[in-house]
DNA sequence: CTTTAAGCGAGACGGTACGTCTAGTCTTGTT
DNA sequence: AACAAGACTAGACGTACCGTCTCGCTTAAAG
């Protein structure tokens, strides 16, 4: 998951104070300027760091930004809310919530973008946020297995986590940045229905 | 949907020529350079023009992708597979083979990520893009209601045409461009089982 | 004598008026900042003019102080004083004189330091600067053979030139820049009076 | 003479040898690089030695440098070959072949060309390079008269010391240096013929 | 048939950012 | 304390691209 130069082991040690200044400074620039405006030299200044310090970390713009988008979606976390369509709509709210923060959405979307050209970031994007995301996936569908909302695992859980997690992630994405209309609760509520009788039809 | 410089009814008119060509140049770059590494110089090289007129014609690089990926998207057609089901697998696979091609991947992504900051492109990707698509969605139940497969309208038609197309449109594009997975048929099939399960359940 | 970049054809000309603000402001920064503390960015802002500017035309920073400083030495003239020793003294003088200016001490010096590692900038020294002085030296003696001075030329006038020039030229400069002494009226007379008692009672 | 920066007399002492390989890897660095590429970085690692240790012993670049060549110069010495026109081709043949070093010449320009901007740099040259050579002349004077050649010092011998030096050494760093021709037996004959023949007759 | 208004190719121009390099200082841990 | 290693700030380097501007030439329609 990391991007990062490798620090020697001998000789003076990197400042950690740094990291989190520069990658706050990019995410900062990246709100306020957009991906294509954003400048290393500039997040450099707002870092209060040298242009050079920030070259010796990363190879570009590219890492630099991933790492610092990385971070906005650790915040993410599988909320209990007693049953399996509130926990849904629990997290594509809160998914909704990240992608409209400016620096999530313009990051996200510039990184993706970028992406389509470039096969290792491709690697890294699933690594740190696929991936990650997956796992909320995992997480919601065993506690509806506790609660005896859906049945137990019958062998191979594999194909349907994925293809939840590209129908969840994909509608909000979509609707939050191609479509650019809100994801209100209306919506949340249609879509989980749509989603769960789906899916709960198609187990029958 | 016109992002052109008009041209003046006076003097020497515009090589209609060029505008293929530049259209044509500007596809070809996105392919091989990305967005980022693509450069309006290079472009103008490539069509054989000087960049004063490609200039002359659009205000600059997101007026000119966007034109250069419209044109793409014209070539999707509603397919007529006999079912509802086999509509709806058409339309993912058709969808799904576009974004396979680099140009469109690419050029796809890049508008939309560089929209994140721009709402005057946003609005023009609508028009352009998601408008047009929607009409899609709208013919495909259409036909389903005339086979009988769904029924009629009881209304208002609206709010479920933008969840269906957010659902099918998202989930192919999160599945192509952020899982990178390929949309094959097994996917397909259980993608549209889940979903119009979901939906004719809902219904009921 | 030319190390400038060459211009096309075809296109909009360059700007003759860029070329002299370029010079001068070269020449001002040579004076107040010295050689190795002179930026081309610094000297493109001095003369109003875009650093791409600077760079279209020169090849780098050598090259453009060289002909910044060509162009100071294109001031000095044979002068006529009546005899052979104070056309003599008058030579030296005029090229103390302009040692004396910081621009020229600095550049000259400058640039034949960096020649010592460079082949083809030696070379263009030889040309704008060594070549050119040497006929003055050639004038002065025409002129001394006319007065009756001097005896004709006995075949091959070549070798002596050189090593006039060579004298008279090295011990300027090495009084001016090396020893750091003034090149006062004493000091010339009584080079004057060695130099030419040198050669005449050679010829004798 | 010293530009060093001095060692405390606490703690644990300097390495001797770290002098000496700094030195060393300066002289050569100056002849594969040059002045202007020459940097500290790399005369750290080629000794084999810190940049803090180089820094703690010199100020900066220039007082490098110049201790590094000032120790070339002191290799000359004063021949003696029997008669003044002799001795004068020896002193004359010897600074040559020192100038045909490429440390030496380039280190050399180098310094001078710094020492334009530099007053104090301008007083160690002096000290370390002009005045050494300066008691060559006196040196070979005294042997003349010794032998007869010239007569005894009638009064002030100042004067024309410093006339003599700066002509032999400007005529020999100018043909090396700035016209690059090459300081062969020919043209030292012709240059110690005019000269003492100057000399003499101007004390005849 | 001229005008004449614009198109067009070529490339210079002022800017801005890039990513690299060097100077000289500072901070570790080791000797 | 000196030392090796290397991070650090500061800032110049030379390149690339942007979007604008000037040239001189060509092309059609309007007078």
């Amino acid at each position: 998951m990391q991007s990062r130069t490798p620090a020697p082991r001998t000789g003076r040690p990197r400042s950690a104070a740094a990291d989190t200044a520069i990658l706050a400074a990019t995410r900062q620039a990246l709100v306020e300027l957009g991906w294509s405006k954003l400048t290393l030299g500039d997040v450099a200044t707002r870092a209060g760091v040298a242009k050079t310090t920030l070259y010796r970390r990363w190879a570009g713009k590219n890492e630099l930004v991933v790492d610092a988008v990385a971070e906005l979606f650790d915040e993410l976390e599988v909320p209990d809310r007693g049953s399996l369509a509130a926990d849904v709509e629990g997290v594509v709210l809160q998914f909704a919530a990240l992608l409209e923060l400016p620096a999530a959405k313009t990051a996200l979307m510039a990184v993706v973008s970028e992406a389509t050209q470039d096969a290792a970031l491709r690697g890294r994007i699933r690594e740190a946020i696929v991936d990650r995301q997956k796992r909320l996936v995992v997480e919601g569908r065993r506690r509806a297995q506790e609660r005896g909302e859906l049945p137990p695992d019958d062998g191979e859980p594999g194909p349907q986590v994925d293809l939840v997690f590209d129908m969840v992630a994909g509608a909000v994405v979509h609707r939050t940045l191609v479509s650019c209309e809100p994801v209100d609760t209306d919506w949340v509520s249609r879509f989980t229905a749509v989603l769960l009788r789906g899916l709960t039809a198609a187990a029958a």
